[in-house]
DNA sequence: AAAATTAATTAACGCGCGTAAAATTTAAGT
DNA sequence: ACTTAAATTTTACGCGCGTTAATTAATTTT
């Protein structure tokens, strides 16, 4: 490895003998030069390691290759996995994802946004709130950046939006529960910040329609974000007061079904399809702890995957296209069943 | 607001008759200039809305006010948890906190450390794998980094190390456990990589031979991070061949734990201290899940926000004092029992 | 009110790199 | 070998701010 350190290009310059305009020109672009200079480079890298200044590259590119990743709440697994997948898809694109959360806080999202903006990012990927975020600032921070948002939407501001298609979704659980069962029940918190718990329960109602039965909305008082606190608190009480008109409940996430599961063992009762069950419980997303409750959480899986990888290559797209978006583009992946012993 | 936008520093000095000397002072401390003119400072800065260019401020300054958070896995929410409570501790330090996964593997860990290298960071507190981790890469970097390390330790290396005293808190979850039905057996994984899981098993150990019981450790295969998983599958053989010498199992952690608690619910076994039950189950950690684990966990809390208080505090002092401690601090907290349903 | 102290201003340089224009070299094509 | 196109080097400026030294202004002290 190198004897003496590198101070900056100019340095390096000189060891490895080529101009530092090349060099600049290399270190924005490898292919940019003609590869027996490329390789003249790389040999002098490995010998002597040096990186380009961060800060002096940022201050002096017109636009960073910074991708700002803002999620609602990484404590929630959902989040944290859906947020590995967009760091990864930057990665692999030659961007550097930088990972905010927000707590929990619309305030927050709204202070990572100002943070953000500082970075001069080329993009960003937002999983917003929904009903709960900023709007005018997020519209704002739209005007200046490129934002494409996934998960949550917030009507009609930024780009694009990448999510799941919650209609499919529930229709998808509703018909597997009417056909093998009593029909379900919604289980939801009454004022939920996540616009897709409002899609689920309009979702619910057609869904209930469409199957020829009566829909059974119950909701549930709560602030914050521990839904399996919610979930087990008001669960417990409404099925304890028997206030499910059916054996089946549909909870519109599942760290609420979670909550609900840990009451009804409390309460002594058997969850399941099995003879010997008293009431089925069904959840949606698919939860990482899902698959480890008791019994195992019947769930609509959302395909984490593909909707951080859209999310990010529409990004790109408009990044790298240097254009806005004529129109707002709207992408809907298919959950799918996952059945486990719950309902 | 602001009419015309503000490009940089001298035209914000122009817009509110302060040289830009002085802003320069001020922004790097609001409280090195005089009350009069931070007010007039103050005053003109919310009128027009100008913040000074990050990557310049950060090219100039020999050090950055840039924290490096390091944890091994955000997708399990006790690293979320912590990782929230340290950069909480550096954004009221006056820090900007920079949180960075490792995503359960180690050549991750150094690569973010290569990361947080560019960014010429003041300190970074570090939750490393232990034995996985790349000491040799870790060393490096202390020497040119000042680095806590928190809730696991890479032995020797760094300028301190806060955590949980396992010691004191196997005691305390064997003393219980001894004290109120059968001893515990000790449930890991094989080869654990983080470190506190051997000290654990070595507590365990001396534990036993303090209350007068013989220890019996059982280890199972098994890599990565699915400890759920592991949990579930290794935990569940072993319960149904009958393999555990009591009735009641110690397990390393509580995802294992949680596994472990699903495998049980499969087999049919009723967990808990009831007489109706067949063996008990406790963690160690106090996850954010185990109160919603069926039955909800018995298990020992480690003290979040005083660790991450303590290791923030720690480096902030390091880092003010600007020089480097003349030996290792190690601090250790001491965990609580949290008694609950299954044990 | 004068002297002493403290704070702000002016002027100027440097940080490390992007970038542009002109001159030069290298490679490719005939 | 000669023409052409493409890549590299030279030279030079600019980015936005930190920082310093000398100067001037504002405040405190006696």
């Amino acid at each position: 490895m190198g004897q003496q350190k590198i101070r900056n290009m100019e340095e390096f310059a000189a060891v490895s003998g080529i101009s530092r305009p090349t060099l600049s020109k290399y270190f924005n672009d490898p292919d940019s030069v003609r590869r027996s200079t490329r390789e003249r480079i790389e040999t002098a890298l490995s010998q002597h390691d040096y990186r380009p200044n961060v800060y002096a590259v940022n201050q002096n590119r017109r636009k960073t290759r910074n991708i700002g990743v803002v999620v609602p709440n990484l404590a929630d697994p959902f989040f944290s996995e859906i947020g590995r997948e967009v760091e990864l898809a930057c990665l692999a694109a030659g961007y550097s994802p930088i990972l905010l959360s927000s707590h929990g806080n619309p305030a927050q999202e709204r202070a990572n946004l100002d943070s953000l903006r500082a970075l001069k990012p080329a993009g960003v990927l937002l999983a917003p709130f929904g009903k709960a975020s900023d709007r005018g600032a997020i519209e704002r921070f739209c005007r200046d950046v490129p934002v494409v948002t996934f998960d949550a939407t917030v009507e009609g501001v930024c780009e694009a939006f990448v999510g799941t298609d919650n209609f499919q979704s529930v229709e998808l659980i509703v018909e597997y529960l009417c056909r093998s069962g009593e029909p379900p029940c919604f289980f939801e918190m009454k004022t939920p910040s996540n616009p897709n718990a409002n899609k689920r329960r309009q979702a619910y109602l057609e869904a209930m329609e469409r199957h020829g039965f009566a829909p059974h909305i119950h909701q549930v008082p709560g602030e914050g974000w521990n839904f399996e606190e919610i979930g087990a608190t008001e669960g417990g009480k409404l099925i304890s007061a028997g206030a499910f008109e059916t054996d089946t409940v549909l909870c519109s996430n599942d760290r609420l079904a979670i909550g609900m599961l840990s009451a009804a063992y409390e309460l002594g009762l058997r969850v399941g399809h099995g003879n010997d069950c008293t009431m089925r419980i069904a959840g949606q997303d698919d939860h990482p702890f899902s698959r480890y409750t008791c019994p195992p959480l019947t769930t609509i899986a959302q395909d984490y995957g593909a909707i951080a990888n859209r999310a990010a290559s529409t990004l790109f797209r408009i990044i790298e296209s240097e254009t806005r978006l004529s129109e707002r583009e709207e992408t809907l992946f298919e959950g799918k069943l996952v059945m486990r012993a719950s309902a």
